[in-house]
DNA sequence: TCGAAAATCCCCCGAAAGGGTAATTGTCCC
DNA sequence: GGGACAATTACCCTTTCGGGGGATTTTCGA
């Protein structure tokens, strides 16, 4: 059974040892590097290409998010644990956009880091069940359509998605076998409805972009 | 301490019997209601509206996935967990989309599947590690600029951002302080290294869409 | 059955988009 | 220094887009 290495990024003194510690002292888990910001960080974890990466999200100067963000492109097989007290969308996602793929709150118990970090290890993305609420609940939000459509009748959300497809008037008409014209007056009334005036915009307004 | 009150769907008798003597024999929970398929689920659920529904993703006829789709608009109070073999990322995000809030695998040990009803009840999301690997998976090819996009110079990248938001060509050579004329040449350039002849076409290519 | 909403079609017109070509200025690299 | 490439500007042209107006038929619910 191997050992998993795993490095830490955290600017408070007592917590950062407290991990050290922790993982140290379990079988199985190995921390011989820890750093109290993302600069430092940034400058010598490459090279050393650890199993696991805790990061703290709130660091002096660069934060944690932006650190694991120029960190995962140069160490793709580390695998990235947010730890912090925040648990509000904007960071959790965008903690996953930079290359995160585990959050945990730091008032985690200890044994519940360590099965955390094996987690991770193994492939999984260890969260709390709140967090996974909410990284869900932004899914959820993202493809639920826009009250905006609502508005439209069935034949202008219709030709909406043909748009969206990036098809031309013309094109439309021929698959909906009506005229130009009329494709062309769906599409007048949708922008009206939507109070637009280009068809990006349209899009943008009608789907979350 | 309030009783959770758990509906099953579930097309095999032994699973579905199973769970019900997990439920009911649990303090604190309890299951009245059991449906073999998706179609006597719709009938009788939406009157009852209980606290959470587990819900298998293979039924025979109607799957649970459209079943929740269909249960969810008419009780959006209940949760919903799918409880299924299956890992896959398509149906886990469908799933999500359609409105289910949990993902158990059905190899889940009984201890953890009345925690996982506790969770989700209590404003949670319970799933396993693999599975939240799954969606994290899913958001983060969702976010990162295709392929395509990186042949392009860094002013081609910048006009783009601005195209995608809409902009007409006068517009973001104001912004960017050049002429219409190279904003527009610029983006003839972004078509031909995207292979694509209209605005909309760019941008569904350069982002996912 | 009456009327409103939706869907269909048409004309005019100016602005925007997109294809093609050519030329100038840098910068970076061999 | 020369070559490759990025960024810039300019001009040509055609098509498409979108706003304005008006008109007819279909559909569907009160």
């Amino acid at each position: 059974m191997e050992t998993i290495n795993v490095a830490i990024v955290e600017d408070l003194e007592e917590i950062r040892e407290a991990l050290r510690v922790l993982i140290n002292g379990s079988q199985g888990f190995s921390c011989t590097h820890v750093y109290a910001d993302a600069e430092q960080a940034l400058l010598e974890l490459p090279n050393l290409k650890p199993d696991v990466a805790l990061v703290d999200i709130h660091l002096p100067g660069l934060n944690g998010i932006e650190c694991v963000q120029d960190l995962k492109d140069q160490m793709p097989a580390t695998q990235f644990m947010m730890c912090t007290v925040y648990d509000d969308d904007d960071h959790i996602f965008d903690a996953l956009k930079a290359g995160a793929t585990g959050y945990i709150l730091k008032r985690t118990s200890p044994a519940q880091i360590l099965e955390a970090i094996r987690e991770l290890h193994s492939g999984g993305s260890p969260m709390s069940s709140e967090v996974a609420r909410r990284v869900i609940n932004s899914i959820q939000k993202k493809h639920a359509p826009s009250e905006a459509v609502e508005i439209l009748t069935q034949r202008e959300k219709e030709i909406l998605d043909y748009l969206a497809l990036g098809f031309l008037y013309k094109e439309i008409a021929d698959k909906l076998t009506i005229s130009k014209e009329t494709v062309k007056k769906h599409i007048h009334n949708i922008y009206e409805k939507l109070q637009v005036q280009t068809r990006t915009e349209a899009l943008n307004k009608a789907f979350q972009r």
